[in-house]
DNA sequence: TAACTAGTTGGAAGCGCTTACAAATTTGCA
DNA sequence: TGCAAATTTGTAAGCGCTTCCAACTAGTTA
């Protein structure tokens, strides 16, 4: 009666013991089948199925310096838009095999930096990032240890880094182009915390630029940032209308701010768009069942950050160079939120 | 003119050379820091900051088995609640440096098993799993390999595995009781595809327990299977309310499901809850804010995983038992999507 | 002063794999 | 059939750490 070694403690000396075959033998038929006769390799692979065998994910990756594993960043996940970005990430990754390590950094470049070091002292291969606002020396230590990473939802970066994603403040120069086409001269912007955010900066930025050189003014109580919290969200649409009753369009910075504000309206009986329009940005799947529907842009989060896991894997897997700028598709969706302004006054309740 | 050493192939042999001590110091140092003189610890913490020292993660994992990461899966990230329960576990997990290795199963077992078994491949040393309905053999795998795992979201597991959570059935009837005291007779369900997924099964038969307890009848066609999608949910509720248009409420197995129903329900100019009561489950933050506010169960996912993780990590750090089964508390919230059954019948339009 | 303890430090042995290289075997072809 | 080439297999050398153990130092105590 032999004592029964704990399946967690299976070396590959067990397997070839078993097989009757090198370790060399065994190895091989895990990692290059082909290069072991189909005798040896059925003898191997009953070996292994008989003792459980899972290789030592230690072993292996201090020979061969690949973890199967690689990094995710992103702000929060109390934003839809990065529950399905992360899902196309991981799904991609998965295609492939690869393991999907998800740090958030809550908006805070510090607390990003430190997530991102511990992503790369757990032996990750490579690195996604939600925009381009880290700190310079961590992309220098990704840099200098040679760790591919990109930087996703924007199209510029320091340091030379590679990214994938749009225009941020020119996909918001439509928006608030669809606004003043319909005749708004009076808008006020929704917009998240700037600060340590390059993507609301830039889309903020976009539309004010719009907005001016149209020849008109987006004073400062006209802008409200706000946080990714519908109750926050709300108070912050109420005292935009408090600062500017004036204004005949509100343009959001996301799509979660356009629901807040929508809702707000709603219950304020302010009638969309017949009172007021209000524009989103990123396109939900709800933001095509509310009431009513709300103009957006599309920015295809779940294929971009897709398209990100690809970028990467397609580094680690070849050393053909890919290009260091990706632009995505953006496009403005046009739905019943926005029309055209009211003439007379709004009258908050 | 020395040769710059690429930062990635730093080597605790370098920091000790430069310090002028042993690699084993060097360890120590890094490792149980009281155990080493301040003087040669100052010298190989400045050594360390010179070189850019990062410890070979795969050279740490094989000596000492310890990844510091944990995985989970979950089935999608398309429901909001999965979203907070990720953010749950991942910043718990955080909190104690533990990197988060993230799967998906989509609802499917097999697809489940093969997740966990790549998570057990990369090296990870504890596992949370959502509901119970895992296939036998993985879960018996972890076991063999002494796999810390927990089942999340449910109160009792298969193979005497640990669990934190709650009872679906029971909170289902809690439900069902509110609508039954509200004077409901006739109820129709809305609830995920229940193949594969325990939670909504539990749920499904605790709505019907509930039901047929209090003397009523739940027909097949009366219960109506959909998927997480807004537009599959929409369509799902005009089946359910062509299928029994003599139902007064409509029980949601999920927010998602409830906001769907909402929105079907507003498009079609069904008053709730004067025409018709609709519940949902788990309490989104969305729920507070609908137009009606949504009657519901909270479930505090993100609590609830948070404590999953911080479950599993302290097996991992110490070697005290834990109580196989937590439950957590669910509480029914009781909002305007309820409320007495209408009179008149319903007119669709 | 010698012997002993407690606190530091370094030498060296692996952890479980992958892979270069050599050895053994098979195959192809004159 | 014989010999070179091609294929398959095994031996053994690490990968970069952690940690056991022995050695050394300094501080007590007899």
């Amino acid at each position: 009666m032999a004592a029964e070694k704990p399946a967690s403690s299976v070396t590959i000396d067990d397997v070839a013991r078993l097989a009757k075959v090198s370790i060399a033998t065994v190895s091989r038929t895990i990692n290059r089948p082909e290069s072991v006769s189909s005798v040896l390799k059925g003898r191997v692979l009953e070996a292994i199925r008989k003792t459980g065998f899972i290789p030592n994910a230690g072993a292996r990756l201090l020979m061969t310096n690949r973890s199967g594993a690689i990094g995710v960043v992103m702000p929060t996940l109390s934003n839809t838009i990065f529950a399905q970005s992360l899902a196309g990430f991981q799904h991609r990754a998965a295609i492939e095999s690869f393991q999907v390590i998800v740090a958030f950094s809550e908006f805070d470049s510090a607390r990003e930096s430190a997530q991102i070091l511990n992503l790369v002292k757990s032996g990750v291969e490579a690195v996604a990032l939600t925009g381009a606002g880290q700190e310079p020396w961590i992309l220098r230590l990704l840099q200098q240890r040679k760790l591919p990473y990109i930087h996703v939802v924007c199209c510029e970066a320091p340091l030379g880094g590679q990214t994938i994603g749009f225009d941020n403040a020119k996909a918001m120069r439509v928006v608030v182009s669809h606004l003043l086409e319909r005749g708004h001269k009076h808008m006020g912007v929704l917009i998240s915390k700037t600060e340590g955010n390059d993507r609301a900066s830039a889309r903020l930025h976009g539309a004010r630029e719009a907005i001016q050189l149209a020849g008109l003014q987006l004073p400062l109580n006209r802008i409200i940032e706000t946080r990714n919290q519908i109750s926050a969200i709300r108070a912050s649409f109420k005292e935009l209308l408090k600062n500017a009753p004036e204004i005949t369009a509100v343009i959001c910075g996301n799509d979660l701010l356009a629901q807040g504000a929508l809702i707000e309206a709603q219950h304020n009986n302010i009638r969309v768009p017949i009172d007021l329009s209000i524009t989103g940005f990123d396109d939900f799947e709800m933001s095509t069942h509310t009431l009513p529907p709300i103009t957006t842009v599309r920015t295809s989060a779940y294929q971009m950050w897709g398209r990100a896991a690809e970028h990467l894997l397609s580094q680690l897997n070849s050393n053909k160079s890919l290009p260091r700028h990706t632009l995505t598709d953006v496009e403005l969706i046009i739905r019943e939120s926005t029309g055209a302004p009211r003439i007379s006054r709004l009258k908050l309740t």
